[in-house]
Formats: C-alpha cells, sequence, structure tokens
DNA sequence: AATACAGTTGAACAATCATTCAACTGAAGG
DNA sequence: CCTTCAGTTGAATGATTGTTCAACTGTATT
C-alpha cells in the first residue's frame, strides 16, 4: 500500500513485513522514556562515574577521599559528582570545610549486578 | 604519614580519612571488571539502540523493518546493528537477501526494567 | 548478463564529552 | 586580616561517537 510513510522521511526503504513493524510498534514505549532511559544509560557509561558509585556504595566519602581512591584530581572528581547529582544518583552534605557525598538511590546496585551477569559469561 | 601515594601522581590533596579509603579500596571490584561495566552501559547510553533493542525485544526483524518503524536509513541502523552484535547483545541469520535480528541476551530486560524503575519516579 | 534490492562498509562531518588548567568561593585557624 | 585548604566552576583541548554519503557486496529475478 503504502512505501515509505510522509513523515518517515529519512527512511530509505520499502517495508518487508508490514504487520511486524505495526505489532511492534503498537508496544513500543513512549519516545521521552526511551530517551531518558538511554540518558540514565550515559550516565553509568563513563569508568570515573562507575567507580564512584561502587565507592559510595561501601560509604560516605568526601571529595579528596574519592580524588586519594581513584588517584585523580579533585577537579574531575567534583565534575562527575555533579553529574551523577544532576541524574539524582548521589547527594552531598557540606561540614565545615569538607563536602560528604553518599548515594541517592538504591537501585542502582541492582542495575549494576545485573549488568555484571551480562558481563561476566 | 603518606600525603599521596607515589602511584597516584595526579591526586592533589591529602587523605582526609585513610580509614575510609583503605576500606573502601579493599572491596573495590577489579579495574577490569569496572571498564567492562562502564562498556556496556555505553552500548545501552545511545537512544537509537534502546530503540532498537525494545523492538527486537518483541520480534524478530531484518533491518529495512526497524529502519521503517524508527524512520532511519538503513546505514544507520546497520552500523548501530553492528555496535549491538559486538556487544554480543544481538544476533543475526540471513534468508536470501533478507537478514533478520534477534535479542542474543535475555537479561537485557532484566536491566531495562530496573533502569525503567529508576526513570519513573 | 543485467537489473533490483537488502544490507554493509569506510571516510567525513558535526556534536558530545572527560580531563586539565586557572581562577574562584567559602569555611576554619592563627 | 591573612593564609590555608576543600571544593567548585568555566573555558579550552583532545578524544570519542552518531549520522550521512557514496560506493560496495551478495542474492534473487528477469
Amino acid at each position: 500500500m503504502y512505501p515509505c510513510d510522509a513523515e518517515l522521511d529519512r527512511c530509505d526503504c520499502n517495508t518487508i513485513h508490514e504487520e511486524v513493524v505495526a505489532k511492534v510498534r503498537e508496544h513500543m514505549p513512549e519516545e521521552s522514556i526511551l530517551l531518558d532511559l538511554a540518558d540514565i544509560f550515559k550516565v553509568f557509561s563513563d569508568s570515573t562515574r562507575v567507580k564512584i558509585l561502587y565507592a559510595l556504595f561501601r560509604a560516605e566519602m568526601c571529595v579528596c577521599d574519592i580524588s586519594v581512591l581513584l588517584g585523580m584530581t579533585k577537579s574531575s572528581i567534583s565534575h562527575q559528582l555533579r553529574v551523577l547529582k544532576q541524574a539524582n544518583l548521589v547527594k552531598n552534605r557540606r561540614e565545615g570545610k569538607v563536602v560528604y557525598y553518599s548515594l541517592a538511590d538504591e537501585h542502582v546496585k541492582v542495575i549494576f549486578d545485573q549488568a555484571l551477569i551480562h558481563v561476566c559469561e
């Protein structure tokens, strides 16, 4: 019937299995959810941030502690902590000159454990 | 005792809580595991790849089907399918001119479901 | 053989991003 | 007030990466 939808202008081929496409399209989550999903995985996609989160699984730590643990500058750690905080994954509290960071979301562990199962096979 | 380890040359501060750092360091997973973990999340960090995986949750599809579904060129889909295949997340089979892709790893769904819980709160 | 089409591939381009550097804020101690 | 130190911030840089484009492979059809 239709070789290529008008709104799908960037598609350069005909539908081979229209029924399959229709069925799958019907069950696809909303665009915004898929974007949010990719965004949260993007936060996890940097090894520095993964290391920070694994550290915070164990204990509340200040920026200096994390810097020493990972052998990186305070600046780079602070930049990454900002990313983690914007994603609501960590929270912080100030005590004098020291800022302590801790985990804000407990099911990060569950996600990491599941991903580990995939990696370790 | 030691203000800054010799091997941690890029660290620009003193350890404030040495005991905490020591305890956390003791329980940190191996470097290679943390890198692999970040790598698998990097695969999930692009919305096109997330969409492809969600589509394959429902049905086996050829490149053309996915192109029509997502309104993108065959070329870009093919590039991303290659990334997913290198990560052992999808497999494919050829039937004449058509190449069908399907899910190779079932616990991707579990990872996505857990991440959805974080996103939807 | 020749055409058509599904799919792949590599180079090129633009956008994104992690780290570095330098300057800055803010709190504590002398 | 002045210094010190924990931490933040913004610009700059180098690396990575998603998409496009054009050329290509391979299979089926006529």
